[in-house]
DNA sequence: CGTACGATTGAGAGACTTCAACAAACGTGG
DNA sequence: CCACGTTTGTTGAAGTCTCTCAATCGTACG
């Protein structure tokens, strides 16, 4: 059997995601849970893609927490987006043979892998569900696009606002946050090369956020006390998400 | 007759474009050349989509220069990439039904309007193109990362060398680039404002990268004596923009 | 030939970086 | 369960890339 009650309860994760952002018939949810997944474990800091490589199975995070980077000549690193579970940051792959970016871990996550093929067949079947993994991919782009915004125009402090306040959601979307505050295990570093600013001043930014009373940080716990006012610090306006209602 | 002789020279844009990144059956060269097109000219700094707008059509380049972009609340602008004949800026509308920013002619465009209905109904039958139109609304995605990681991660020298290879590279891909140059119809606040810096601070690279013999940039006409040095300065790699061959 | 938009220049200011050191937290083995 | 090493977070000071302001210049077009 391919559904097994274990494995049903992995593709959930895909499930809910999909049904944040769009309906899905009884069928095409069928048609998600027979889809076969190898499901591996994978450490912190640990490519699951890398640059270059031409994989012929797409990555969906079931527990974790990833993100997609990339590394320049000179060293420097320039993180892309953050991956929670539900979604799948190599859906790329199916379309674009040679990856043009990494993705890894920042905590111990698993990963289903679903072969490229099989994910073809059932878009095929299932036209509708061919638009809603495409919506979702669209999203993925709307969020890069955001980000720009941030990296081109916003101070580092609306940025980290803007950024803590985009995981909130996203991570709410997905029932993985709590009513006012989410676990965000990212380090100052890792915040760093999202946000195209330096440790340092990411460790400042968060320090004024905190003297703001804006954020409460402690480790990877974060609370926030008043969304709408951390909303407002980084002018977050999370129509980009495009989530439903 | 919905193809006239006209408007298939038009649709030859899109066709030119999706055969720089995919192969087309003569079947699917033909549906697309009987897509219904209402074609209209707009001015230079003309809005062709808003911010927050439902469209029901698509808006295909057929000639003129196009960017996408987004004004914040407090009157700063970010443009998030520039689009050329061929090019479906809204492409996104088809599936993500609010736009979350703006697309804007920079100079006398005209545009052909496609219903998202008609767009539908031939993706549907001939899912291979839908598969063509996915990838590359994948490879509009790919471009918006690559400029993440220069707003990140590059200098304003770089950040400047970079773009300029991507629009030669891309321009040519299309046919509408000179072996060694191009015509780049954007003004130094145009680029200022996709490349996350000021007018001024534009300027001055552009002095530089004269005063290195990289470019020759009289009004809009773009020189490129030595496009491996210009390449080299910018950490240009086309492999982001998924061309074949 | 004036007007308007885009390009250019100079000078001073500011946001963020780099370097370098130290403190705290965490995990792991003895 | 403590000791120790490694990772992560914090602080200070000096430096720089880029910005802002504000004026001037060039040039295309009506």
């Amino acid at each position: 059997m391919r559904s097994s009650l274990h494995e049903q309860s992995q593709a959930n994760a895909l499930l809910r995601k999909l049904s944040s952002v769009a309906d899905l018939s009884d069928e095409e949810k069928q048609a998600v849970l027979d889809l076969p997944m190898n499901v591996k474990v994978v450490d912190a800091d640990t490519d699951i893609v890398r640059d270059g490589e031409r994989p012929s199975v797409c990555a969906l995070i079931l527990s974790g927490f990833v993100c997609r980077y990339k590394i320049l000549p000179d060293g420097k690193r320039q993180i892309m987006g953050f991956y929670i579970p539900g979604d799948i940051p190599d859906l790329q792959s199916l379309h674009l043979h040679v990856m043009d970016n990494s993705v890894g871990a920042l905590v111990g996550s698993s990963i289903a892998s679903i072969p490229h093929q099989n994910l073809r067949d059932v878009l095929r079947r299932y036209p509708n569900l061919g638009d809603i993994l495409w919506r979702d991919a669209l999203i993925d782009a709307a969020i890069f696009r955001e980000w720009m915004i941030g990296l081109g125009r916003r101070s580092a402090y609306q940025r980290m606002a803007h950024v803590l306040c985009e995981l909130q959601i996203r991570l709410k979307a997905v029932r993985l946050a709590r009513e006012n505050g989410c676990d965000v295990p990212v380090t100052q570093n890792e915040f760093a090369d999202a946000l195209g600013l330096s440790t340092v001043h990411v460790n400042r930014v968060l320090q004024d956020l905190r003297k703001d009373g804006l954020i409460v940080l402690r480790g990877s716990t974060l609370e926030i006390p008043d969304f709408g006012a951390l909303q407002a610090a980084g002018e977050f306006d999370p129509t980009y998400l495009h989530l439903r209602r």
